[in-house]
DNA sequence: ATCAATTCGTTTCACACGCAACGATCTAGA
DNA sequence: TCTAGATCGTTGCGTGTGAAACGAATTGAT
């Protein structure tokens, strides 16, 4: 088949290399893995935010924003504590210094995400935009709905001998 | 910052989305992975293909292709022979298990794929497409530059204390 | 022909990841 | 109140993954 023209290929190989080249700036310059960053994201601006908001807003799983949250407080960029309300949870928020970290880092990060989305214009941009926000609708509740059941998808099989 | 408006979060998201609920098909039901499934339909129609054709086709490591192609050997997938005139390279080929096997897959696979793309009328896929190519175009040189140069992006940092 | 440099495939090693399991905590119903 | 079930965070374990290293093979220049 031709894999190029496949679109969820296209799809994968332009996510990959964006987010390579973004990688690399709050990657190599910032010493941050790409669950790092997404959780400094999700809590700038925003003051305490509890764990299960994290991994929603950040669409991680529990376990890498587990992960992800104890590299963060051990480099002293957030704080970690026990929910007032319900001890399970967890409440994360920025220190100063990951503050000052993510503030230091995210221009650099806008402007090569800039630098790449110059390719497009405006209408191309909201476009692309909105569409990629319909393919996970669609997309999102497949790999939900089979997680417990059991895939039943019945496609007639016509392989041409 | 607002994450879920950021662009390169959305397509990491939908790409990922669309990622997962095509490898439920030829990874449950099929057990083949990511890597396995890009070999097999980069070698599907084409006879012989070697390592290096592989590679740049499905946008591998040669790590990954040689890991990959192992276990295709091992399930009778594919053969794996050394190229005739460079006998460094090795040149890949579809088993008769194999091919059965990817004609099998394919349908179910396209026809999932298909059902994802329905969310886009064909000239919002066409312009989503031709997108694609574009931010690959833009962002692959960034991440090949920097791989041996070191990052010389100088960004003008404006900190709001 | 000889030798240095390059290209490939494979392996090694350290690390990250996903899945399942576990303890702690909360909720709902008796 | 008491208890069964559910939810959440964390950890162990087996596996996968990327970077570097290494041997084999080729290329190019002398």
């Amino acid at each position: 088949m031709q894999l190029d023209q496949f679109f969820p290929y296209q799809l994968a190989v332009a996510a990959d290399a964006v987010s390579r080249a973004l990688a690399q700036v709050y990657g190599t310059t910032h010493g941050l893995s790409r669950e790092e960053w997404r959780i400094l994201a999700a809590l700038d601006g925003a003051g305490e935010v509890s764990s299960v908001e994290i991994a929603q807003r950040t669409t991680l799983d529990k376990v890498q924003v587990c992960r992800a949250a104890q590299r963060l407080e051990d480099k002293g960029m957030i704080s970690r504590d026990v929910h007032g309300v319900d001890r399970r949870l967890r409440v994360f928020r920025l220190t100063a210094a990951g503050e000052a970290l993510f503030c230091h880092a995210l221009p650099q990060v806008q402007a090569r995400a800039e630098g790449i989305l110059a390719q497009l214009d405006p209408v191309e941009r909201q476009a692309l935009s909105q569409a990629l926000v319909r393919l996970v609708q669609a997309a999102g509740p497949l790999v939900e709905a089979s997680q417990h059941e059991g895939l039943c998808g019945d496609v007639g099989e016509t392989c041409p001998d």
